[in-house]
DNA sequence: ATTTACATGTAAGGGGTTACATGATTGA
DNA sequence: TCAATCATGTAACCCCTTACATGTAAAT
């Protein structure tokens, strides 16, 4: 077992929204969130079966005719209980921005507070890089550009700058939406 | 053989800058790049023994007193052909940002023409991607947000649009200073 | 006194994707 | 008529990271 494993919250996150079969966990991911979360069918239908016998979610076969039948699967109260640990667990454990963009998107059972507080603690992370980025960057600029290396070094840079600005205006907006929204 | 082995690229790219040890390529990574770019040491040592075999770098050892020898690589002409048919394939082949800005970061060989080539080669794909993306949410606002699902919908939504936004603005800031300075 | 830097390398393990198998139905 | 959609599932494979092995010297 891996200390990070989310495929599992992943999948227990889409379910816990409604429930569903591993074909529409997929299509939910082409449709909507594949832009920063992506998994395979090779990785959605072995993992489904191991949540089953793990007790993490129950699954309910609809019978068809001409196609193979529906495997509905729905999350369980230890399954929600899992996720709900997943969910509100912070920054100390080393997370990725997709997958702070996966908790939020899958969020509905938390609070207002519990979502601003998710993402004020990521935010702290990212001004932390950001501000370091900015450094660098006027430190380089106390010189001019010199060589070519030098140049192209500067201008990954700026992207690494533009990239952190991009992602604190996203959290900025977010938390901005989230206090005025009421649930 | 893979079709698309960044790791033997990158390693490539960075001995074309310059020739250097295993180790000093994770320094020029950690210290300059790893925001966009990561390799361990697991990764950097088998395969440079590799390239050393298909004859696409070559090794000089440095005797030390009291450390292990450096095994300093350059690339070799092979090598260089080699790298250059990857840096200027277009977008043919699906790449990441990442490897757009692997590829800017170690272009110091090519002109200027061939730099801009590249990024105006990407900037369609994203272009794309984000009139797409704008595209969804003109629609979506169309309504308003009706559920806290559609809600959250919107705000991953956000990051996407941001995001692709961060990355035209360095692309065009990129194409300026390219253009401006010339080699 | 202990950690960090120097320096190269291997082995095990983990985690995922791609491709394949199967097969009817619907749409272009 | 050919591709795509529906629907689940497995097996092979790929590729990478982590951890370990080894050992000196400098820095704190």
């Amino acid at each position: 077992m891996s200390k990070n494993d989310t495929v599992k919250y992943a999948i227990l996150g889409l379910l816990n929204m409604e429930p569903m079969s591993g074909y529409d966990i997929k299509k939910h991911i082409e449709t909507g969130i594949k832009h920063f979360w992506n998994m395979s069918y090779g990785s959605i239908y072995p993992r489904l079966n191991k949540l089953t016998q793990e007790q993490l979610v129950t699954k309910k076969i609809i019978n068809q005719e001409g196609k193979p039948n529906r495997i509905i699967y729905s999350i369980t109260e230890k399954g929600e209980d899992e996720l709900y640990g997943w969910q509100t667990q912070g920054t100390e454990i080393a997370q990725k921005y997709d997958t702070l963009l996966l908790k939020i998107f899958i969020s509905q059972n938390l609070s207002r507070d519990e979502q601003i507080a998710l993402i004020n603690d990521y935010r702290e992370k990212i001004e932390e890089k950001f501000l370091f980025f900015k450094k660098s960057e006027s430190d380089f600029l106390k010189k001019s550009y010199e060589s070519e290396k030098r140049f192209l070094y500067y201008i990954t840079l700026r992207s690494g700058i533009l990239n952190y600005e991009a992602k604190l205006k996203w959290m900025d907006e977010t938390l901005e939406l989230l206090e005025k929204y009421d649930k």
